[in-house]
RNA sequence: GGCCCCUUGGUCAAGCGGUUAAGACACCGCCCUUUCACGGCGGUAACAGGGGUUCGAGUCCCCUAGGGGUCACCA
């Protein structure tokens, strides 16, 4: 029995996104269930889009997410190398192989004679497909072409009249007929050979047992079979995982707002959130947990439970996750995931100056709100900000008695008050003054910070301490005195 | 347009011939509460349509409709 192997093989041109995400998600997910290896490769072959930064970008986004591989790019492994343009000979050597055995034919026909071939046909309202022009060409003309320079590329030539069957393990039996097919290019002119000829050789040479990978590559999956015929390889198991789409259904894009790895990372959704998220977009365990740690969802991964229909991500799905995520963190946990984002503001200075407890005050003062981490920006503001005037705080800070038990607030507050002691106090003021709680919370909140909302005040007013409450609500009565004069 | 895939609430989804058709997000209501958030409780809401097969169909088959993918010297 071959070992099970599955790869991940992404193209640099462009940072890993939510669906190439999900793919590799899926992979290493069978992988691991089945303690099988994975291999990632990289297929740059083409050469006008690939770029290094993209691959590694595309490696960072996989480490952070959390998955492994056991042979690729960046470690190597019995198969190297595993980047397409580091492994020309081997695709020349078997495209040989298939001209030699008349499975494959050079063509001459140029970019532009394609492009009114295809034209014409569509006109027509036929369907684009290789009219098959140079599969007969004689030695001689073939000869003579090459001598004048004119570089060919390398068709396949598709059997006639051909059923291909799939046996796809999450779609089911899938039928092909090569009819439908037109000759297709494995070799370009340029001597880099085309996706669907340089994954067949290396999947093959590499091992792989099954080919996880998004549902838009199931109409390339007959020429890969046929390809493997001809070349006499063994093929894989397939599973076609469906697409995820944007909320107007269409092939999530740029226009969709938010659609890399590195994204979501910067905006602070943490790799537990992605990992579990994307795990369950198109796929869902046994039972009814929504939140699985990374080990219970290798645990219970199979391909039987994925699903055929395509998933419309649903960011409020994610923002809620993360938020739970982030809840289960604890305050220390919180604050090393914070750091980027705290040193990325324009707070930044402020926040390092606080003491060791101030620290912890804050963080459990945001813990439960953060939906994700960058949100941490408003309650910096918040806290080291200026006073922002809410319009719904003037109402507030009208009363009658609220100058009264503003005067009373700073009489009763000591000069470091302590957090744990400023629940009692406030109460007693609200006894004392014969009010209704709301009656003194809300003016307070407003005159301190000037918003109707925020944080719980005992935890600004700790943070704060006398000298910043005292300055803030002189500011609001200095602001209340402007709008009534 | 050809080929291929898909179709359970607004969204993700469970269901694999017999269920009051789960659960989660979102939404709404109530409770907790100094605001907001968190949390708790409850509610609205679905088998695309039509034919079969069967004692019985969301589950199997066919057709129709709708959606999507793909048709490059891109992957």
């Amino acid at each position: 029995m071959q070992k099970i192997k599955v790869r991940f093989a992404p193209s640099p041109t462009g940072p890993l996104h939510i669906g190439g995400g999900r793919s590799a998600l899926f992979n290493y997910l069978f992988a691991r269930h089945q303690g099988a290896d994975m291999i990632l490769r990289i297929e740059d072959t083409d050469l006008e889009r690939s770029k290094r930064e993209y691959e590694e970008e595309i490696i960072r986004s996989l480490q952070w997410l959390g998955i492994e591989w056991q042979e690729g790019v960046d470690i190597g492994g019995e198969q190297a190398p595993y980047r397409q343009t580091e492994r020309l000979e081997t695709y020349k050597e078997y495209a040989q192989g298939l001209l030699e055995a008349g499975h494959a034919y050079y063509c001459f026909c140029s970019e532009e004679e394609l492009e009114a071939e295809r034209q014409e046909l569509s006109e027509k309202g036929q369907m684009p497909r290789y009219s098959g022009k140079c599969r007969n060409l004689t030695r001689e003309q073939i000869e003579e072409k090459l001598a004048m320079g004119i570089a060919p590329t390398l068709r396949f030539m598709v059997p006639n009249n051909q059923l291909y069957l799939l046996d796809d393990l999450v779609r089911g039996r899938v039928s092909f007929d090569s009819e439908n097919i037109g000759d297709f290019i494995i070799m370009k002119s340029d001597g880099i050979p085309t996706y669907n000829y340089a994954v067949v050789i290396d999947d093959a040479l590499m091992g792989v047992t099954h080919v996880i990978r998004a549902e838009e590559h199931l109409p390339n999956t007959p020429r890969q079979l046929m390809l493997y015929e001809a070349l006499n390889f063994k093929r894989p198991e397939f599973a076609h995982i469906s697409l995820i789409l944007g909320e107007d259904r269409q092939k999530m894009s740029k226009r969709h707002g938010a659609t890399s790895i590195i994204q979501y990372r910067e905006m602070g959704y943490l790799p537990e959130t992605m990992f579990n998220f994307l795990a369950f977009m198109g796929w869902s365990p046994e039972g009814e947990e929504v939140m699985l740690s990374r080990e219970e969802i290798i645990k219970s991964f199979t391909l039987e439970r994925v699903s055929k229909s395509p998933a419309v991500f649903d960011l409020d799905k994610l923002n809620w996750l993360n938020q739970q995520y982030i809840k289960k963190l604890s305050l220390a946990e919180l604050g090393t995931a914070l750091q980027p984002f705290i040193q990325g503001s324009r707070y930044a200075g402020q926040a390092a100056r606080l003491t060791p407890e101030q620290v912890n005050l804050f963080l459990a003062a945001v813990h439960e709100r953060l939906v994700c981490l960058a949100d941490i920006e408003e309650y910096l503001e918040l806290f080291f900000g200026d006073p922002q005037y809410e319009e719904a705080a003037w109402p507030v800070l009208q009363q009658d008695h609220v100058p009264v038990i503003l005067e009373a607030f700073l009489e009763v507050l000591p000069e470091n008050p302590e957090f744990d002691e400023l629940g009692p106090t406030l109460k007693t003021l609200i006894k004392q003054h014969k009010l209704k709680p709301a009656q003194v919370y809300m003016p307070l909140r407003c005159a301190l910070s000037g918003r109707t909302h925020g944080v719980d005040l005992p935890y600004l007013i700790a943070i704060w301490g006398r000298q910043e409450c005292k300055r803030r609500i002189n500011e609001t009565l200095e602001q209340l005195k402007d709008k009534q004069g």
